[in-house]
DNA sequence: CCAAAAGTGTTGACAATACACCCATGA
DNA sequence: TCATGGGTGTATTGTCAACACTTTTGG
């Protein structure tokens, strides 16, 4: 790679110069529906359309470093929390067209985020606003095929990772984390065989000893779990019937 | 994304030039191992090492688009026949210090291709040739992880997607392809059950009507079958025990 | 006491594995 | 007729979905 022919020397106007830049899609589950952060753009081409947040990738840094950069701007977190928080690179995106002033080569990323406050803290944050993630919105640039590609990508990785506690905040219910499966593929579960399923996979979420929590005013307190140091899940979760793409 | 600042007007300074290039993984499988396609690197930096052939993504073409190309220039396969074959991109590798010279942002794929013959028709494939795939090998850049990333995740995809017939001949027997999943798996399977789950998924495999090839010399002759229309498996194909990752 | 939500137990249908067995061919 | 690889049948074993049932809280 690097080079076009590989004995050749080194040619530094063998490269054609790009922009590379970073898109985020940042999903939450929120009063029962898939949100995602989108900003509206101020400025042409697009004016006034929806878009993914993003920005460009700074000299020094890696586009991941780019992508938690910009998720910490976007949704008004520290820089540490930020970093905390799951992200998956999804995709590059390169057609030459994709943006019609200038050729930008855009790496993806997804981020899942428990039940923010609104992310209006200052800054960038401002223009952040979450929105129902369904299919029909129409984004700016390329952005309703990242989304979409974005939104089947996470539906499939909940099944064999565990990062569907990503949602969650730290202590959560088996209910809740049921409610993330169910928001984001769209289909009811069987509480039974879920919470069995969840628990027969090691690692995937471990008792909070002790705690419970009321959470839909009424009925039995729930036990409350955490995260289990297990990133992977087996068995997986798989969905009812259809399969996934 | 494609600026800095949502609101901010365009300005042509906001975007670090970068480098864009393709790097790609060709997988085989021969003489029952698995091999990928290797350059030996005939200029600084890495000087004589080994490294996985690619090159820069030209102005007017995609990253997929440059990705064939150099397919095509390091097979020596014709253009249609490399159109033909799966390509699948992988992840972006973007460290700011993965290639000492400058700032190469690369796009990765893996590419899976019948046993062909030696790769050596003319141009840049003359310097292209099949090596094992496994362990321990270091290569030039950061190839090894590159490569160590291919393989788990061809490993991990031919679980749920069909394209283990493309490391087959347009026509091979059921034999050939399980030979693909042991080889690939590094596993033994079960013959009879393993026909049986291909059979049973839909699409994966259709008949060549009466057509029947001895395979190891001896033996009753085989089957043959073809790619059929499906893209993804169901139900997937699991490797016995250890998952992946 | 009733509704609601959490949690447990059970059962029957289906799937997968392990393995025995038959078939067709070359030597 | 034996070795080799392709192909079929089957029984045991296990898994999973469906659903009845119990528990604990608020009103």
């Amino acid at each position: 790679m690097e080079q076009g022919k590989p004995g050749a020397p080194y040619d530094p106007y063998a490269f054609t110069p790009f922009a590379v830049a970073v898109d985020l899609a940042v999903f939450t589950v929120r009063e029962g529906g898939l949100h995602v952060l989108l900003i509206r753009r101020g400025g042409p081409p697009y004016l006034g359309a929806w878009a993914l947040p993003g920005g460009f990738v700074l000299p020094d840094e890696s586009a991941e470093e780019a992508a938690r950069r910009e998720l910490a701007e976007e949704t008004g977190l520290s820089g540490e929390t930020a970093a905390a928080l799951h992200l998956e690179q999804l995709r590059t995106y390169s057609e030459p067209d994709r943006d019609p002033r200038m050729r930008v080569v855009s790496v993806a990323y997804a981020a899942l985020v428990p039940d923010l406050p609104e992310p209006r803290r200052g800054g960038d944050a401002a223009h952040a606003q979450w929105m129902p993630a369904g299919p029909g919105r129409a984004l700016a640039f390329d952005h309703t095929r990242i989304l979409a590609d974005a939104h089947r990508r996470i539906g499939a990785r909940i099944e064999y990772s565990c990062l569907a506690t990503s949602f969650c905040p730290p202590e959560f219910t088996l209910g809740e984390l049921q409610q993330v499966y169910e928001t984001v593929w769209g289909t009811a579960l069987d509480r039974p065989n879920f919470r069995r399923k969840v628990l027969a996979s090691p690692g995937f979420v471990e008792p909070v000893p002790g705690a419970a929590r009321l959470t839909g005013g009424r009925g039995k307190p729930a036990a409350l779990y955490r995260a289990g140091p297990a990133t992977a899940l087996h068995p997986p979760l798989l969905r009812p019937e259809g399969r996934p793409e």
